[in-house]
RNA sequence: CGGGGUGUAGCGUAGCCCGGUAUCGCGCUUGGUUUGGGACCAAGAGGUCGUAGGUUCGAAUCCUGCCACCCCGACCA
């Protein structure tokens, strides 16, 4: 029934490497660990934005932009920020080049060194904090909520295509409150905006849950996020949304005066996606011929694909998609008449499954002469015939149908993925053999999960929210427990 | 940063062990026939063999350094 025959038994990093570059959603570039958005997948990002956006301003939120360079010495007002980002920072050091004549080499200026050097962005949290001093100083200056779509750069050792580049695109929304409960609110409230955005949009089912102190963001009292789990049994942190507490208020001076005129530190939250969502959906999805991609966020959702033999021929299946493409188009369908004169008819089917375009419609002689359509849909073996009659209508529907079936389909997998284990010999053979999510108790320790973790590479990816409680003994070291939470290997 | 691997035409590769001036496929160009699942025939174009040096009459091949990328680990959205 399904496609997804083979993608698990290869060689999965080579697979989906595949799938993006032969997808042409994004390239290698001379650059070490960072890539090249082609269009195809910067239309992705693109739809993926609009629907978030909307989402944000919907929730009170507006845009802004801040400075991608920031002084060195911001980064070192909040302790455990620092400690978290340091080790990964581009650093700016000299404003010029020179043209070394002798040697005929563009070098470092050494005269045009900075005084104090700047880091460029791994995130926003300290350069828009300093403008935050600015802004608050009443309470009646609260909440103030902005978001910001831009690029940050983070220098991780190992790189990987959309999972873990050194730059990446992404928004971060950073919010002031009067209120701790208003802040923590705001906090869960944008993870249910995330968990909306994953599973309708892009058909990706996910936990909800807080994130342990060890897996925290450097700089939060807590750390929501949304759990998803990819085809290799490996979880992926698809997004995060974080209660600062007062730390940054705390950091940068943010106080504002209260109702009583008395002095008070605000309360924050920080929260983000980036387009490591976009490598969630191509190995949530992706399948041995390709990309699959939910109609939502396709950035073609129907091609049409005409089969001829001369011009007399092409020239009646013109008429025909000229009709279903306007039609389409005015029903809100992103749709592509795929003429190409150049290439032959199976050659644009293999290239549009390469790209998941959920929906194909061929139409030749045979087709007109019978009054119908080849249908056939990206996520599903076969094919189908639609009448001309009720075409648009019926596609409309076919691209509801998919992405609903697609999220099926992976919260399927997903939940035959979450295996409750009460012993470690157990968890082992588990994560070895199966994988995906162990639902297990834990005695809430940081060595006890560091253990874990360095003889499994098992991580505790969350705790879900709204966890049953239950009495059992930690899996590792037998003490008490009341609650599981859920370990993975992750990306 | 540690371990492994790979660099040969736009892409994918053979050749390397055992040294004699580079193979094949895809793509590209031109012409023709084709077009319901990546067409076929014919003719063509395209290369500082990652880079620097060494050995040699002669190096893609042997030796040394360097660089880049991929994979696995540590780190992370």
């Amino acid at each position: 029934m399904n496609k997804q025959i083979t993608a698990r038994s290869k060689d999965y990093a080579q697979w989906y490497n595949d799938l993006i570059i032969k997808g042409e959603l994004a390239d290698y570039t001379p650059v070490r660990g960072a890539m090249v958005i082609r269009p195809y997948g910067y239309a992705l990002w693109e739809n993926m934005k609009e629907v978030l956006d909307k989402k944000f301003k919907e929730t009170g939120h507006q845009n802004a932009y801040f400075p991608l360079l920031i002084p060195k010495s911001f980064l070192n007002k909040e302790a455990e920020h620092v400690e978290g980002f340091a080790k990964e920072c581009a650093v700016v050091t000299h404003y010029r080049l020179k043209n070394s004549v002798e040697r005929n080499v563009l070098e470092v200026d050494p005269e045009a060194k900075l005084e104090e050097e700047l880091i460029v962005r791994p995130t926003s949290e300290t350069i828009i904090w300093n403008s935050y001093k600015k802004w608050i100083k009443s309470y009646r200056d609260l909440p103030l909520k902005i978001n910001q779509w831009g690029n940050v750069v983070r220098w991780e050792m190992r790189t990987r295509l959309f999972l873990r580049t050194s730059e990446f695109l992404w928004q971060e929304g950073h919010t002031a409150h009067a209120t701790s409960e208003e802040a923590i609110k705001e906090t869960q409230q944008i993870l249910d905006v995330y968990a909306d955005f994953a599973e309708n949009y892009m058909a990706l089912p996910v936990i909800k849950g807080v994130k342990t102190a060890s897996e925290r963001f450097a700089g939060a009292v807590n750390t929501y996020c949304i759990e998803a789990l990819m085809q290799d049994g490996k979880a992926l942190q698809a997004g995060t949304s974080h209660f600062l507490g007062q730390n940054f208020a705390k950091a940068f001076g943010v106080q504002f005066a209260n109702k009583e005129n008395k002095q008070e530190y605000v309360w924050a939250s920080s929260w983000g996606v980036s387009t490591r969502l976009v490598g969630g959906l191509v190995m949530a999805h992706g399948d041995d011929n390709g990309l699959v991609l939910p109609p939502k966020i396709a950035p073609i959702q129907v091609v049409i694909v005409p089969i001829y033999r001369n011009e007399e021929q092409k020239e009646s299946i013109d008429k025909k998609a000229d009709v279903w493409l306007s039609e389409l188009r005015k029903a809100g369908v992103r749709a592509k008449y795929d003429d190409d004169e150049t290439t032959r008819p199976g050659w644009k089917f293999a290239e549009h499954e390469k790209k998941g375009v959920p929906v194909r419609l061929a139409v030749g002689p045979r087709d007109i002469e019978n009054e119908q359509v080849e249908v056939s849909r990206r996520d599903k073996e076969g094919k189908e015939r639609y009448p001309m009659d009720g075409l648009v209508a019926r596609v409309q529907n076919l691209l509801e149908t998919i992405q609903t079936d697609m999220f099926e389909n992976a919260k399927t997998f997903r939940d035959e993925h979450i295996t409750a284990v009460d012993d470690f010999d157990t968890f082992k053979k588990v994560l070895e053999k199966k994988g995906g999510f162990i639902s297990a108790h834990w005695d809430g320790t940081a060595e006890t999960e560091q253990k874990i973790k360095e003889l499994t590479k098992a991580t505790i990816r969350c705790i879900p929210l709204n966890n049953p409680q239950e009495e059992g003994e930690c899996i590792f070291s037998g003490r008490p427990s009341k609650e599981r939470v859920l370990f993975a290997r992750a990306y």
